[in-house]
DNA sequence: CTTTATTTTCATCATTCGTTTAATTAAATT
DNA sequence: AATTTAATTAAACGAATGATGAAAATAAAG
């Protein structure tokens, strides 16, 4: 009687299973860069690259790994799981995001002296530091904005996105009320939304405006939605104290 | 020699294959309704509460069936492929908001006499079937405006939102045109982008403005979203006229 | 060099996916 | 009633997914 699996040419899976634990590595010497670490950053950088080009739970760990060029294994070996390394890859560049646009609120903050920063500057702060590290050039910052802009639309990540942005949100909503204050709590949250819906739209990547302008604009002009986006979103969000007026008689 | 495969209960596949033809129906008769087609709504409804809820791709033609409450196989007989079936969900109701915002711009046009209709008027135009539909709490609206909103944001669709809302979009951005005549074209199609921006990041029905908010606000008031987003965007709006000024110098 | 710990590779796992086939049931037509 | 057509069901298919196991390779430590 012929052997069943003459197609296998390594050792069959055993029969016992032995221990199921987790065998990563616990945290290593405390103080140099592990031996692994450029192997992390590739992943990452093609995960950032895979998951901003394709649609996020579409794009599957072996285009990613192809993509950097590694054994799939190590995607997990490394990162643990799919959802870990999703995390990874937003949370790396989220901190510094998040620092310059409170440093350059500061600036405002110190700049105006007693009164707090006006409209033009708050939202200043807020939109610079993105639009400027994606005319930077830095392919990395426009994969990372790009599925950002994805990510705060799916329901499944919003645990993640709210991690992500709830510090950085929370903070320029309170320099918005300080800024308009005849308009009525309710009005800067909606203001905040509206806010953040233009700069999706225009850094999602989605290359509609490309298509309905028929290439006369485009979005990797950042200096020209800058140009556009800033007054667009201060005479917005002015009309709001407006109607929070209205609103109370 | 005993036969191979002991557990099949059915017929074994057979070794030489038929025909490989479509097995759907052709045309049927041509005045009356078929008779499945009661079946084709339910799985339509299931469908689009399921794509609403989930994250899209990620949704299974198993979960969706399921919830409409037939086999699975039904889905594919109907519709033929997965991609069919959310082509059909989205165009199902595609053309009657459509049709409703040109009417409402046909009105206000005629409203204003001579001259184009103001921007407040092409904006309600453009936003209030929307926001309309979904404050009749008709659960199939609801899921529809949030499912064509997260649609807007995948690269993957971009050709079928082309079909679905290129004809819209052309319309309004010529009517914005006319309203705003001091305005550059350019500034025209990020104003659009703008509006579109803040329409979908209050109907995409993540729920971050009610955490951001700490339920003060919510995407279901809709009343109140309609308060706030007319005249933030129609503010936005006109900033554009001096900013294509100042383009200009 | 020897030993130890970490990283990489190869092979395979169990699931789940969209889709298809063949048989069965129901309805319409003759 | 007999025949033809459409709709439904059950079962399985091949492909792809995220994940894991156990060796092999590599570097570090003694």
């Amino acid at each position: 009687m012929p052997q069943r699996n003459a197609v296998a040419v390594r050792t069959p899976p055993p029969g016992g299973r032995k221990r199921a634990v987790a065998k990563r590595p616990v945290l290593a010497r405390a103080g140099g860069a592990r031996r692994g670490d450029a192997t992390r950053q590739i992943i990452l950088d093609a995960a950032e690259q895979c998951l901003a080009a394709g649609d996020f739970d579409g794009v599957s760990l072996r285009t990613i790994s192809e993509a950097a060029g590694v054994d799939i294994a190590l995607v997990n070996y490394h990162f643990g799981s799919k959802e870990s390394l999703v995390e990874e890859v937003t949370e790396r560049r989220a901190r510094e995001v998040h620092d310059a646009r409170v440093l350059l609120l500061e600036e405002a903050r110190h700049a105006a002296g007693t009164v707090p920063p006006g409209v033009e500057a708050v939202v200043t702060a807020f939109l610079e530091p993105w639009l400027q590290r994606i005319s930077s050039g830095d392919a990395g910052w426009q994969n990372y904005n790009r599925l950002l802009c994805r990510l705060t639309m799916m329901p499944k990540y919003l645990p993640l996105v709210r991690k992500l942005l709830d510090p950085t949100a929370l903070h320029f909503i309170n320099a918005l009320r300080a800024a308009l204050p005849k308009a009525s709590p309710e009005s800067i949250y909606w203001g905040y939304m509206f806010l953040i819906g233009a700069l999706v739209q225009i850094m999602a990547g989605t290359g509609r405006i490309e298509q309905l302008s028929r290439g006369l604009c485009s979005t990797d002009d950042t200096n020209t939605a800058m140009r556009e986006i800033v007054p667009f979103v201060c005479q917005g969000l002015r009309a709001l104290e407006r109607t929070g007026a209205e609103a109370r008689r």
